[in-house]
DNA sequence: ACCTGAACACCGTTCAAGT
DNA sequence: ACCTGAACACCGTTCAAGT
């Protein structure tokens, strides 16, 4: 999923005129997830993407099933992004708690640098029914549950903690990436300053009064205390699991 | 958005032969949402719609603008179900724990009654960029926020408790939605014991050996014990708050 | 007043035909 | 070997016409 030459080529000046640069599955899966990240998943269109590529929309299914077999790959893709994040580590080698705060903040940047694309990664079906988003890929979760059980996780204890981790993340990094994708809706384009429902304010006063408050971003701090919290619970739990 | 006379004669003999029921939104809205629990949001037509309810698609749009407006409704509708619930409370009578307990486990029951429809609380946009899901109504959240008042929450409290619950919910919820709602691809019809996607599993010793207890659900287990966390952290910044 | 029929622009997808 | 053109079935949506 690495911007290659031949992207490079198309990026900078539109397509090639006679050197025909060849369609390939990371080629076309990369613009795509471009294309999410500028117009949202809405204006995504076979033949769209087809005119991004330089190409009849029907080139696209000798490399690519299908639109929907694409989305998936499309999460794939941000799935393996993570996993290239040299801050993020394949073990533990500083303590399981190093560990996963890695692991959160690497899922955390994917999410953020996607913000309209990251969605896909809960609403799209998982492999496995017991795959949980947005670590949904086998090799996250042998790594995350092998790097558990180096550090002394026992059974139980690892998949209660990928469990938890996994709620907590996309509690947080949906919320975190809707605040950052501003999905506006086309009615909404309020171009002139008309604010648009804030009308019906003066009967909700509490929210009234706290909509500046309510405007504030504390996600940053928020993520962090949270993810804290999560850790220091499951410290307890690790001693609890060890006392029995 | 109750059943009323109308729906009932429809529901239980198809189209009523000559009595001509009226199209109202209600209507509509409560079919779409139906529909959506038992085919998916992907079957969602204007067409089939229309069809369900023994009417030209056109017909709909004389009482909802479009599509997307639609599905704006159908969010509406179980957001409206959260409120009808007598178990949630509209202002905190035995202390905010309660309140917030009560919440909580609405919210919840009407994920579970509606877990393929529940994902598009979270993906549409709501109507002020704070408002977050899934209490992503003014009415909601002015009850939510004057509650938490009432029993002696300052403004800054308050609304860290929103973004708290609110995340603590969808995380959950959405995962535990995702569960029971199973969102089985077109192809995915394994009919026959084929067991798609086992094969890799070899590669993935660990996660082979805990496949069964990742399969496990503890899910009402972790929802209470995730919110009591969240409650006793809450009491903690309250003294704090109280504290400074 | 409320619904229908026909039409338009746009989809995803298939397949024979081009180069 | 790889892409294109034409075609099919299905969408959302508009609007004049029916009752």
């Amino acid at each position: 999923m690495v911007l290659d030459d031949a992207d490079a080529v198309v990026a900078a000046g539109g397509e090639p005129p006679s050197a025909r640069v060849p369609l390939t599955q990371d080629r076309i899966v990369a613009a795509a997830l471009a294309f999410i990240d500028d117009a949202g998943l809405a204006g995504l269109t076979m033949r769209r993407l087809g005119d991004r590529l330089g190409v009849e929309a029907m080139a696209l299914y000798r490399h690519v099933p299908g639109r929907e077999a694409l989305l998936d790959l499309v999460v794939d893709a941000m799935v393996a992004e993570m996993r290239q994040d040299p801050d993020v580590l394949d073990e533990p080698t500083n303590g399981w708690q190093d560990f996963l705060q890695r692991l959160a903040h690497g899922v955390r940047r994917v999410a953020l640098k996607h913000p309209r694309a990251f969605p896909l990664v809960t609403s799209r079906p998982p492999e496995a029914p017991w795959l949980r988003p947005p670590l949904r890929s086998l090799e996250w979760v042998e790594a995350f549950l092998t790097g558990l059980q180096e550090e002394g996780f026992d059974d139980a204890t690892s998949v209660a903690t990928y469990r938890a981790f996994t709620t907590f993340l996309l509690g947080h990094l949906l919320l975190e990436a809707a605040d950052h994708g501003a999905e506006i809706g086309p009615l909404d384009t309020l171009e002139d300053g008309e604010e648009p429902s804030r009308g019906g304010l003066q009967d909700y006063p509490t929210v009234r009064r706290l909509r500046e408050r309510l405007s504030e971003d504390h996600s940053v701090v928020e993520f962090e205390e949270s993810l804290e919290g999560l850790l220091g619970r499951l410290t307890l739990a690790l001693h609890e699991a060890a006392a029995d």
